[in-house]
DNA sequence: CTACGTGCAAACTTTTTGCTCATGG
DNA sequence: CCATGAGCAAAAAGTTTGCACGTAG
């Protein structure tokens, strides 16, 4: 894992080359999202935003995590009827989340890309992505029980 | 695939044993859900239950569909933002879906249970299940580009 | 009979959007 | 400068829920 990010300079000029500016806010947002392992809610990231940027607003949050998102640098995961979560981390990788208190993590794992072929020639389907995911009970939830 | 399915009657049965009922609109929306390859919404379900219970209300789908996940008759899939995919077919399985029309099918894959295993000793979960799904154009709509 | 389930409509949660103003490049 | 983005608040989309009535067992 720990793979190469890109730098927000990077990024920068790659969407200034889509005529899309790197706002503070899109700036904060990412940050905030590359910079904690938990992979938290756009409520979550609105409030730290708003440590930073007291007057953001949560419209603003998700225009740009769904920008982000189009652009490749930003994942989102849903589960179950809750809010979404994001992830900073677009390299391939899978997760394990907790049924009982919603934590995930990522689990370090060689990745399957070789079944693209195998689902493409059964399905018919022209495969881009896949994703696995475990879930059970995290070690602090199986302790509080 | 192509397990053995439980019963209506061995359903039937079961549901009494924990003082519930299977009404005629439980009946009709599990009907529904696995008699279709599709892995539809809660209101494609719900339209098509109204063929055979006019008035049947969206809540009482929602309600049975709820029911029938904690029952372990159903399960329940979340993709993007839109409506929850709901899959009549319990059995371990894999998906695969087009990222244009939304279209869900099943892949024909062994299971990868033995992961479990893995997964817990790298992250201390206790893991009860895992999900793996791939992405991308289908057939249809590879010609219609 | 009677507890469990239903229909209906209102409420709730999460996310999107229209509009006017601000700002990055 | 000026097109893209932000802030605000209202709306949309999806799902849940309270209540009075219906029905399976």
């Amino acid at each position: 894992m720990q793979t190469h990010k890109k730098s927000i300079s990077e990024i920068t000029s790659s969407l200034r080359d889509k005529g899309m500016k790197m706002t503070q806010q899109r700036r904060v947002i990412l940050d905030v999202l590359r910079s904690t392992k938990q992979h938290p809610s756009a409520e979550w990231i609105y409030n730290q935003v708003r440590k930073i940027i007291p007057n953001v607003s949560l419209g603003t949050v998700y225009r740009n995590l769904n920008t982000l998102q189009q652009e490749g640098l930003v994942l989102e995961m849903n589960y179950g009827k809750g809010q979404s979560r994001y992830d900073g981390t677009v390299e391939p990788h899978y997760h394990v989340r907790c049924i009982q208190c919603g934590r995930i993590d990522d689990v370090e794992f060689d990745t399957y890309d070789h079944l693209h072929d195998q689902v493409e020639s059964r399905t018919g389907f022209s495969i881009s992505e896949h994703r696995l995911e475990f879930s059970g009970i995290c070690p602090d939830c199986t302790k509080s029980v």
